[in-house]
RNA sequence: GCCGCCGUAGCUUAGUAGGCUGGAGCGGCCGGCUGUUAACCGGCAGGUCCCAGGUUCGAAUCCUGGCGGCGGCGCCA
């Protein structure tokens, strides 16, 4: 008998074959002599009906007796039925459990932080296998676009010492008899290899001990960052516009069916094709009074200014050109008004909001070392960071893209706490 | 750091101007049913009302503190 998963038989080439199927419970209903199991597998579920008189009296009692999320094989014949759940349904002829399951403790009723408390069985649900699948496509085409485009991945280290944004909060680790710290970032460590790489970028966590409590914080989260050598804030843009793009194509072309049972409405993600807005802020802020969100010059954004602002684009949008005194020093002055900064956030359409940071880094050491003084930072504590400007320094850009952020906005979820398996927040280290 | 909310059975909850035995649905167990769709019907079991202290003749209900959790702001990706 040949082994198949579901979605490989739900077609009418295999009305009236014999298959063996293995998974996993997913509902059971009995009514007299019948037991109606829905058999989940990473595919997709099936209905299989099991007749008394066909599979004994035993192991009709055995299945009758064990639970949902119970594992077993099941072999019989492809049938078509309107009926079934998924429109064809196995006329089982055996069955054998393999791994029993009594009183599964996920039932139909489920509150956020029960769920969260049985994460490690919440992950076989219809919705988080679905969220999976895109997360995995994403994570999957965001490593074909790098390296269709020369850049080589690489990775920095875990462990650091300092911070690479002034504001962000580190987490404190001991580390034998001193402390060390999770890193947030590993643009800096970026920076330097692309003196030997020239383009790079790392898929890695970033550890941010904010005490946020908001639908798109996470405290552990999946930071994808490049570096490129000899490219300028625009040519940067450039890529993530491209990245973007591209992810977005192929999760709608591999995934329709994930998103389907996520209810995302694909409308929004269709229209996605360069190119993106790229918003001056000074421009923004205009913008922004216009559509009733007070803002003014030297106002960074706030969670109700980018959402009222994403609401009124259906695509992706760039904001340029902030104001120097909001944002991290090492941002590269623009030479034509260097009361802004050659740097560059997108913003997710729909609210979502910011997914990535980015823009041109400083290059020239006088004028690194100029920031560094004018933020009151010691030089010595990044003077590897300063060593790059001194032996054979090069203009170069680079960006960091929340990945958990990009589930988030592409799988359309409620919460970014749906975007990963194991959320980690303020309140939550376990399971 | 700031603001708001929640904690009652395995799960989801009703009950809080203090008052008799804290109700229900789901799940579980027992029985029934040959086409179910989160099946249905009958029966049964199941409670540290988050913890500690206080007020009171009397506390799930009011007060104080603690623990656990959820959401929002700020900050960020």
């Amino acid at each position: 008998m040949v082994i198949k998963h579901v979605q490989e038989i739900l077609n009418d080439d295999w009305i009236g074959k014999d298959v063996e199927l293995r998974g996993w419970i997913y509902r059971k209903r009995r009514t007299g002599k019948l037991i109606f199991v829905v058999l989940r597998d990473s595919t997709d579920i099936v209905q299989c009906v099991v007749e008394k008189k066909v599979v004994g009296n035993e192991k009709f009692k055995e299945l009758d007796k064990v639970g949902v999320e119970s594992s077993i094989k099941i072999s019989g014949t492809v049938a078509k039925e309107e009926r079934a759940p998924t429109g064809y349904e196995i006329h089982v002829k055996d069955v054998e459990i393999v791994g029993p399951s009594f009183n599964f403790p996920i039932s139909k009723d489920k509150s956020d932080e029960f769920l969260l408390d049985n994460r490690h069985l919440w992950v076989r649900s219809r919705e988080m296998n679905a969220i999976l699948k895109i997360r995995s496509t994403i994570f999957g085409a965001l490593h074909d676009f790098f390296r269709e485009n020369g850049y080589y991945e690489t990775q920095g280290p875990m462990f650091v010492t300092g911070a690479v944004e002034g504001g962000s909060t580190l987490f404190e680790v001991p580390y034998f008899n001193r402390k060390a710290y999770l890193t947030q970032s590993s643009q800096f460590y970026l920076e330097t290899l692309i003196f030997s790489l020239e383009k790079v970028y790392t898929v890695a966590p970033s550890f941010r001990a904010e005490k946020s409590r908001t639908r798109r914080h996470l405290t552990e989260y999946w930071h994808a960052e490049a570096e490129a050598a000899w490219y300028h804030n625009s040519d940067m843009i450039d890529d993530e516009e491209e990245m973007i793009v591209q992810i977005v194509q192929k999760v709608l072309q591999d995934r329709k069916k994930e998103l389907k049972i996520l209810n995302r409405d694909t409308k929004m993600l269709e229209h996605i094709e360069k190119p993106f807005e790229r918003m001056k802020y000074e421009k923004l802020v205009d913008f922004a009074n216009e559509h009733g969100v007070p803002m003014k010059y030297g106002d960074d954004l706030g969670a109700d200014e980018e959402s009222a602002i994403t609401k009124n684009f259906d695509k992706p949008v760039f904001i340029t050109h902030y104001p120097i005194e909001i944002k991290p020093f090492y941002h590269r002055p623009d030479p034509e008004n260097p009361k802004v900064v050659l740097c560059h956030d997108m913003l997710a359409p729909e609210g979502y909001g910011e997914v990535i940071g980015g823009g041109e880094r400083i290059y020239m050491l006088d004028v690194l070392l100029k920031r560094l003084e004018e933020e009151n930072l010691n030089p010595e504590d990044y003077y590897w960071y300063v060593d790059l400007r001194k032996y054979g320094s090069v203009p170069h850009a680079g960006f960091g893209l929340g990945v958990d952020r990009l589930v988030w906005w592409i799988a359309g979820l409620e919460h970014i706490k749906y975007a990963i398996p194991y959320p980690r927040t303020i309140r939550r280290v376990k399971p």
